[in-house]
DNA sequence: TTTTTTCTTTGACTTGGGTCAATCCAACAA
DNA sequence: TTGTTGGATTGACCCAAGTCAAAGAAAAAA
């Protein structure tokens, strides 16, 4: 299953993974100028997703990664009694599929929260280019290493924070992640909803909102819709339990 | 960090990755007998380590991963504010070590539940090698794949499940890992403590032992200190909440 | 524009599971 | 054999966060 027809795009203008802004983030990382063009010979970029498209959906072989150029998705499994369970959000840069990788289908849906345009990286072809490139084949570990680390964080979160320590963190991962990308860290738009953040966390959206109301009161937020803007970051790592300890490579937990 | 000279073990007999019992469950498992003995060539058995030992520290820098022999550890981090946080359980065939590969140390201890011999496999060498035979290459990532997808499974538990079905899900989880690498399904011991069950399921111990009780005097289970007998895998399969849905996938989820 | 639908917020109430505090029991040392 | 020690169990109590219900606000559709 490769991109459909429809959202295939022949080449936009002079953008490939050397050029690519998010090459840093991404795949390219580590790789010199010419395997990031043997790397760009094998994606494909896409033309814009929408809300609410589907790029696989949970059960659909696997055949490819796909790596986020712009916008946003949410990956979301369905459990056995039919609720939605969402696993993650993913923003430019990162790779979307992993845990497709050993069981030959996708184990989640991914699903765009706004308007969201990807490359999609055929497993078989990176696989025999990551026989050829080490770096390549290293950069695939490093990303699946990272994405373990961070699901640990992420359970460390669920069986140990208070519901505002999880929204806390929350924040101020959505924060770091969009400073990396060359955004504001203190301004920025929540492209999911109080429900999917909630759902998230392991929390009702009614808890979700309280806190987003506690936090504006007290002033370490201010939330106008989806609009969020952080004016006391310091508070807000405190309230995530984050503040005492020594190392702030603890941030990153989202 | 290679095992230390004292518990390193020269040669054991005629056991090596291509005639190891779990090179099915392990490493090995999708590599020809000639692949399998190159693989041999550069792990290196431990000899036994007893309960408490710990095989590496959170923090250590990052140079093997270990694939368990025999026995059982557990793997934990230790929080900002100081506090344990048990991350999983290993058993023979496992692969413990691969969330230190993309951060240059091992960002957790894995630590023995009893007497316990792993093989150790340095991680340059293991990268090399893994240039040399597509196959190990694969089977690395996929070995990554499902630690992702298991990772995302206690997830989906930590934030969704009530602390009967955590406990219910965990055992089932135990029985199935039990009875892939030979032993009985339904008849074992475990190696943790009830502590650490609480730990790794978000639970209070009272609420471990309580559910413990509870599963006992409905007659689901026969827990003896430490020895567990499912007498009633069904009941424990509908406590878990898992038998409604069609697929029985959904079991694996520790 | 108006209507419909969906998302968000707030209040009132309930409860699962946490905390605290005693035992109880098993493993082990002396 | 008898302490000693650390885990396991049980009871009593309480609170963080879930559920239910009702507006209110924003987005989408008509």
């Amino acid at each position: 299953m490769s991109l459909s027809p429809k959202i295939k795009l022949a080449s936009v203008g002079n953008i490939n993974c050397s050029t690519c802004s998010l090459s840093s983030l991404c795949l390219p990382v580590s790789l010199n100028n010419d395997e990031a063009l043997r790397l760009d010979d094998i994606v494909e970029k896409s033309k814009p997703l929408h809300k609410g498209d589907a790029l696989f959906r949970q059960g659909d072989p696997f055949t490819s990664l796909f790596a986020i150029r712009a916008g946003s998705l949410k990956t979301y499994s369905i459990n056995e009694k039919g609720e939605e369970q969402v696993n993650g959000f993913y923003f430019p840069g990162e790779l979307v599929g992993l845990a497709g990788i050993d069981s030959g289908s996708y184990p989640m849906t991914a699903q765009m929260l706004e308007t969201t345009t990807v490359c999609e990286i055929p497993y078989t072809r990176l696989d025999d280019l990551s026989g050829q490139l080490p770096e390549l084949r290293r950069q695939i570990i490093r990303s699946m290493g990272r994405e373990i680390r961070y699901d640990q964080q992420m359970m460390m979160l669920l069986s140990q924070k208070t519901a505002e320590q999880r929204v806390a963190t929350f924040l101020l991962k959505l924060s770091n992640r969009y400073s990396m990308r060359g955004y504001s860290s203190h301004s920025f738009r929540l492209t999911m909803s109080r429900n999917e953040i909630g759902n998230y966390l392991g929390l009702a959206v009614e808890t979700v909102s309280r806190t987003f109301t506690r936090f504006s009161s007290q002033r370490f937020i201010i939330a106008d819709g989806k609009e969020l803007e952080i004016i006391n970051e310091h508070e807000l790592m405190v309230a995530a339990g984050e503040s005492h300890g020594p190392e702030c490579s603890s941030v990153n937990i989202v």
